[in-house]
DNA sequence: GGACGATGATACCGGTCGGTAACATGCCAA
DNA sequence: TTGGCATGTTACCGACCGGTATCATCGTCC
């Protein structure tokens, strides 16, 4: 992989933002329509044009459209972790704290941004060949939600921890869908008050 | 729509199924396709392939692509009604073993068949325009599905009947979600029992 | 036998798909 | 000044996309 310029800066007086490299355009530009127009249903043609760029720019910084996409859905497991933290990390001690905090978050994002879902549920969906590079991206990032749930429910002392962190992510997978096609005033609206239900259950 | 066949017999002595017409090869073919590897990722020449037909057969039972894929749709959203009435239908007077019912099943098919998950809920991943004729079949069925749970739990007399009806429908989209990564021993070991407790925290 | 409806066969259309080759340009650093 | 290196430009490739036109064939029913 070719690395990216880590953004040079001119020391002008007036600041003025210097343009990404080509690679950085491109990628913003792709996972920006991935997630809100489908993997499937974007082009690379239509990348490079988003992106200011051209394919052969395209081309020279990734393998393939399939290895492009599989390094957006990277970097989306990457942010999906940063925000996990920075939401989990102000309730160390305190894990129903946590994990409401945690569908506090998501309740919100889905009625300010986030309208399409989650970027790697919806790839597990439109990606149903086994050997596309993105699917270990999306099986792995699945597996390890699970395994922090289940370290924050066991933490609680639930009395059946894993039931009530696969319900809890059951919930969450659900909140993803379910937006799609009624929105956050669908079932999402209650997102909040059933995890919460379902923890308090089992505590 | 060009009225299909009803399966004319020849009374011959031993019973020799009649071919399906070209129409109902074609949808069959086109179901099972786009269901197993997506609607997108599958071109109307492969399912006049599969169904033994040619594309013109296609295009003289089908206005388009785009319509035999809302045709699929409403088909798969007959059926789940017919299941999920066969489902409840023993337990009339009885919601909470209704609901269970529904759960029962669920987690059943996801362990034997149904590995893709939900038709229904795959497109409304794969189709991003709100002008696609299949969106208008995604949106009702998922606010009849709300419907009819919400009317369960209120039967139920749940504490807070809507509530509990969206975290239920969130609880088994997810499940659908889930099974496209981690498969029935993922989160959806859990599947009933996570919605055992629900009921249970409301009643 | 003859007409008709359903179907097959084949060739075709313009457009787009993912991907590549060859060459030009422009900018920064040594 | 002179390289490189990143990038743009253009043209191209074979394959497939959704969709159509034309004509041949077959079985069935009157």
């Amino acid at each position: 992989m070719i690395t990216a310029s880590t953004g040079i800066q001119t020391d002008s007086s007036v600041e003025t933002a210097p343009r990404p490299s080509a690679r950085d355009r491109i990628f913003a530009a792709a996972r920006d329509l991935f997630y809100r127009q489908g993997i499937r249903a974007v082009g690379v043609d239509s990348i490079a044009q988003e992106a200011g760029a051209t394919k052969m720019s395209l081309y020279r910084a990734f393998e393939s459209k399939d290895e492009l996409v599989a390094e957006c859905l990277k970097q989306s497991e990457r942010e999906a972790w940063l925000w996990w933290e920075a939401t989990t990390g102000p309730h160390k001690g305190d894990p129903r704290a946590a994990l409401l905090a945690i569908f506090d978050s998501l309740a919100l994002k889905a009625k300010t941004c986030e309208k399409r879902g989650c970027a790697i549920g919806n790839a597990a969906v439109e990606l149903t060949d086994d050997a596309h590079p993105a699917r270990a991206v999306v099986v792995a990032y699945n597996r390890e939600k699970r395994r922090r749930l289940r370290a924050l429910c066991k933490a609680l002392g639930a009395r059946d921890h894993e039931m009530l962190a696969d319900g809890l992510q059951l919930l969450m997978d659900g909140a993803y869908l379910s937006r799609l096609s009624l929105g956050a005033s669908g079932p999402n609206a209650s997102l909040r008050r059933a995890a919460e239900s379902l923890i308090d259950s089992q505590t």
